[in-house]
DNA sequence: GTCTATAATTTGATAGAC
DNA sequence: GTCTATCAAATTATAGAC
C-alpha cells in the first residue's frame, strides 16, 4: 500500500468526481464538493475557476473511461464470436466497478447537451464499424452468419449489457435484488449474452 | 378538434411536465415553469403548494405510464411468442411518442431515490412473474423452449426495446443519425427483437 | 384567483488579508 | 496557497393588496 499524500487539488478533484456523479451537474453545488473535500468554495474555485469547467475535466475522464474498451476489442485481431465474448466481458467486469457511470454519461448528455459535446471529441467511431462491417462481411461469404449492419450488432450487445446497469436502482428494487444477488445476475449474463447475439446472427 | 380551454392549473401542470422531462428535477426552477406556463411563480405554488408536490405529482403519472402496458401484455391471454411480440411493439410504439420518459424515470430514481420512492407504489410484479414463469414451465414441458427464468426474459425484452431510447442523443451523434434516421432503426427493430429473444429459447 | 412585493436562503464567483 | 468576508444574482416560498 502505497501511502500517498493527496495534494488539495487532487483531494478536490476526488470529491467532485464522486458528488457530480452521484448527484449530477444540476444537482451539485460547489460547496458541496468543499464539504465532501474537507476544504472551502473558495479552493474549488481558486483551483478550477468555474463550476463548468471542473465538471467538464471530470465528465471528460469518465466518458474516455466508459469508451475505451469497447474500441479496443473492436479492433482486435480477433474472430467475430471471440469479439463478442470479450466485448461483453470486459464492459461487465469495468462497470461492476463503477455502475453508475453509464446513468451519469447519460443524463448530462440528456440535461446538459452543451457542456457536453464542448467537453467531449468526436471518438473515430465510423473507421471503426467499417472495420467491423468488413469481418461481417467475409463471415457472411463464408456461410457461418446472416448480413447485419455492425451498427445494430453493437446495439444490440451494449444494450443487454449495458441496460442492467442503467435499470438497477428498479431492477434491485421490483426483483428484489440486494448487492449479491445482482452481482450474480451480472456473472450469468457474461456467459449468456455472447450466446444470445450468436444465436441471432448464426447460419 | 375539440377547441378545450385549459384552467390555470391544468395550463401549470403542462408546463411542469414538459420542462421536468427536459431539465429533471434539479435542473428545473419553479421560474421555469412560470414562464413556460405563461403566469407566475406564485400562481405554481398556489395550486401545488411546493416545487417538490408538483414534481410528485407529474412523476407518478409518467411512471405509471411507462408500466401500464407491459403488465397488461404479460398478464394477457395470449402464446408465449405472441407475448413477446406485443410488448415490443406497444413499448416501441409507445415509447417513439415520448422518448425521453425512460430518462427521465431513471434518472430521477438515481438522484432523488426518497422523492421517487416517496411516489411510487410497488406495483404487483411478483404476482405477473409467477404467471409468466408458470406458462414458461408449461411451454418447456411441451419441449419447445429451453428453461429461462421470467426475471430473465423480461430483462433481455426491455433491454433491447428501452436501451436505444436511453442512448438516443449519443447514437444519433455517433452513427450520424437525424430524427427519421432513428425511427426507422426503430421500426425495424420492431420485427428482429422478438426474433432474437425467440431464438434464444426455442429448441 | 391573480398579481406585486418581499422574506429568507443559497447559489457561483471574487476580493483581500495573511 | 489558504482562509474569511462579501457580492450580486437566483432560489423556494409566503404575505397581502385587489
Amino acid at each position: 500500500m502505497s501511502e500517498t499524500v493527496l495534494t488539495t487539488e487532487e483531494t478536490i478533484r476526488n470529491a467532485a468526481q464522486k458528488i457530480f456523479k452521484q448527484k449530477g451537474f444540476d444537482g451539485t453545488s460547489v460547496q458541496d464538493i468543499a464539504t465532501e473535500a474537507g476544504t472551502t468554495k473558495s479552493m474549488v474555485n481558486y483551483y478550477f475557476r468555474t463550476k463548468e469547467k471542473l465538471f467538464s475535466e471530470i465528465f471528460h475522464n469518465e466518458y474516455r473511461n466508459l469508451f475505451s474498451g469497447i474500441g479496443f476489442f473492436i479492433t482486435a485481431d480477433l474472430s467475430l464470436r471471440e469479439k463478442i465474448e470479450k466485448i461483453v466481458e470486459f464492459d461487465i467486469d469495468k462497470l461492476s466497478e463503477i455502475p453508475d457511470l453509464p446513468i451519469f454519461i447519460l443524463t448530462e448528455l440528456h440535461h446538459n447537451p452543451e457542456i457536453v459535446f464542448k467537453t467531449i471529441e468526436s471518438l473515430p467511431i465510423l473507421m471503426v464499424l467499417n472495420g467491423l462491417n468488413n469481418q461481417i462481411a467475409e463471415e457472411v461469404a463464408k456461410g457461418t452468419i446472416r448480413m447485419i449492419a455492425a451498427r445494430d450488432l453493437i446495439i444490440n450487445i451494449q444494450s443487454l449489457t449495458i441496460f442492467p446497469f442503467l435499470g438497477r436502482p428498479m431492477m434491485m428494487k421490483l426483483f428484489g435484488l440486494d448487492k449479491a444477488g445482482f452481482n450474480a445476475m451480472l456473472q450469468q449474463r457474461k456467459k449468456e449474452i455472447p450466446e444470445i447475439i450468436w444465436n441471432s446472427i448464426k447460419i
